[in-house]
DNA sequence: ATCTTTACCTGACTGC
DNA sequence: TGCAGTCAGGTAAAGA
């Protein structure tokens, strides 16, 4: 569930709290949580050594050292504060990054399906372009180079980094386009309005602090608010706020979709 | 190349 | 109140 804003949304808060710090100490509690990153790479590479800044990359959030990042995937249930003991505030802690102070970088997700790892580059992730970074004619490339459903593309992280289930059907929605469409079938006009669409949505998004469904919550451990002001997400049978009809929910590749029948037209 | 299925997991919710 | 069943969705891996 967290996406590109509500993991933005993470990175300027944790940002304030960890820019300059120095770790001293790496504490699992859920060992799959961190099976893919070597204990001799946190010792020689990261504890001791100061956080130079902190990034996101797609649904990514990494802590840089001067060695590399590492990297935290929130999946759908995690969350990351910062807390004065290393069990966190709830039940779910599965990694605890200590500081000399005491205090402690939480990893808590609830299902277990979130990871944390360690690269010497991002390129390593092979995730597509930052979509608010992507030009227009970029927009245009990635769409005309696949027959897949518009909506399948935009969910793919290696053509589009960030975008998830919920802002594909609000940027869909914005744009008036069927999340069946072929996206090499989209014509240049209905391209670059679906991604002015997804640059606004997301940036709208950032704005409201991300959305909080039920488990996403800031590092301050208040909710966002961008769940306010979803159009069509979560919103099977109520009315479309641009024609009154109801909204419609299908599948489209095993994912939940929501739409307007009568706007979004292919 | 692309899609489908399965696996990973558990809390929240629904219906009986 | 309890219990079974369903749903939620990001990604990797395997199979079609």
């Amino acid at each position: 569930m967290p996406e590109l804003p509500e993991v933005e949304t993470l990175r300027r808060q944790l940002e304030a709290l960890l820019v300059g710090r120095v770790p001293t100490a790496m504490i699992t509690f859920w060992p799959r949580t961190t099976e893919h990153l070597e204990p001799s790479i946190v010792n020689a590479r990261l504890l001791h050594q100061p956080i130079r800044g902190v990034t996101r990359r797609g649904k990514y959030l990494g802590l840089q050292f001067d060695a590399g990042w590492l990297l935290f995937h929130l999946k759908m249930t995690g969350r990351m504060y910062v807390w004065e003991d290393a069990r966190g505030r709830d039940p779910w802690t599965r990694f605890s990054l200590g500081f000399s102070d005491g205090s402690y970088l939480i990893f808590s997700d609830a299902r277990k399906f979130g990871r944390i790892r360690f690269v010497a580059g991002l390129e390593e992730l092979n995730l597509g372009p930052e979509p608010l970074d992507m030009t227009l004619q970029t927009y245009r490339r990635v769409f005309a180079a696949s027959g897949s459903r518009i909506k399948a593309i935009l969910l793919d992280q290696s053509k589009i980094a960030g975008i998830g289930n919920i802002y594909a059907d609000e940027s869909l929605f914005a744009a008036r386009i069927h999340p069946l469409t072929p996206g090499n079938r989209l014509s240049p006009v209905r391209a670059d309005r679906l991604a002015r669409a997804i640059r606004q949505t997301l940036l709208q998004a950032i704005d409201f602090e991300g959305a909080t469904i039920s488990w996403y919550r800031k590092p301050d451990g208040s909710a966002g608010q961008s769940q306010e002001h979803f159009q069509v997400y979560g919103r099977r049978h109520a009315p479309c706020p641009r024609c009154a009809r109801p909204i419609s929910k299908i599948l489209v590749n095993q994912r939940s979709t929501h739409y307007c029948r009568q706007c979004q037209r292919y």
